[in-house]
DNA sequence: GTTCGCATGTAAAGAGTTACATGATTGT
DNA sequence: ACAATCATGTAACTCTTTACATGCGAAC
């Protein structure tokens, strides 16, 4: 059998989820799985046609006058077979995080404690501006039904997030104070 | 003036600390940074070439018999220049890590409760060895004269590192309740 | 005698982003 | 007129890992 990477398997996920397109698809990853997984169209497009020629889906198109051709892709039974595998296979790496902001504070040393504390201050900037964005993805998808389906699922992964970053807020003002 | 990555000033900063030699800095690397900001030495020799061809880094080599030639690297006042520069220059992104729990669970309508309880369970423990090694490489530190020097700042990303770790924990046991 | 630590490096492959190319429609 | 959204896709570039190549000395 052939061997994918995750972003591969990512894109096979969101298929069973019932968007389409590579459009749809890049939509739906920047709303849903931004926070943990992105991926660009040079990554998106072919790999579904990888996908397609290795008979994990199957493609629709359809022509419609004066637009750009829309593909559809489906995901065929061995397509949904290679994404329970992947699913059951256990965890190679909990790979490290790449931190600019650990990165830069780490060598503090050569810079003034003025200059630490306003890297930390925009850090935490950030990391609340994304906590925002969290709660709001987090409204929208407990709306209506959320107790089937997929959306527990995505909830959970939020509520990852929500934690996280709320740990590293939490980390930014204790630093600051120590500075 | 000339770009460079943010792995080329980690090795930079590394160059600061003592740490000389293309081994010297994996080494270090692998004890201090590994949670963070990870990096082969694919990377690090043609990086160190690179530095001392444009002036940040001078060399010294010292040809031992028998043994392999150990190249000893030192900053110049145009390589601090430019340590120091990077970083006082704001942050541009703060990157999504990627996250293959998070994926996988996203997906875990796919697969029975008892699967996705076990990938919680084997990231859980994941995670606490990483707390674990953390609280070793603080207990290093924190020994002799922490209140100096880099001490303070490393032990700055540790507590990073320990807090969010925590929380990802935390998240674990939570979630599988709810599973 | 084999593995581990020291110590250097390169080549190839894989992963991923960015910029570009095309072109219709809709809203300002 | 101009920008945004829809919609596809490729090429070039950057970044990073992995595998390989070399070889000594010490420990087991």
């Amino acid at each position: 059998m052939e061997k994918y990477n995750d972003t591969t398997y990512a894109i096979l996920g969101i298929l069973t989820t019932g968007n389409r397109s590579g459009y749809d698809i890049k939509q739906f990853m920047d709303q849903s799985l931004n926070h943990f997984w992105k991926i660009s169209y040079g990554q998106i497009y072919p790999t579904l046609k990888r996908l397609e020629q290795e008979g994990l889906a199957r493609v629709e198109t359809a022509s419609r006058e004066g637009k750009p051709d829309r593909k559809a892709y489906f995901l065929t039974s061995k397509g949904e077979g290679a994404l329970k595998d992947w699913l059951e296979t256990p965890l190679q790496n909990v790979p490290a995080e790449r931190n600019e902001v650990l990165l830069k504070l780490f060598f503090g040393r050569h810079q003034s404690k003025e200059q630490s504390a306003s890297l930390l201050k925009e850090y935490k900037q950030k990391l609340e501006a994304q906590y925002e964005t969290y709660e709001q993805i987090e409204m929208m998808i407990s709306g209506d039904g959320c107790e089937e389906g997929d959306a527990p699922y995505w909830l959970f992964t939020l509520d990852y997030g929500k934690r996280v970053t709320r740990a590293a807020i939490d980390w930014c003002e204790e630093t600051m104070k120590k500075l």
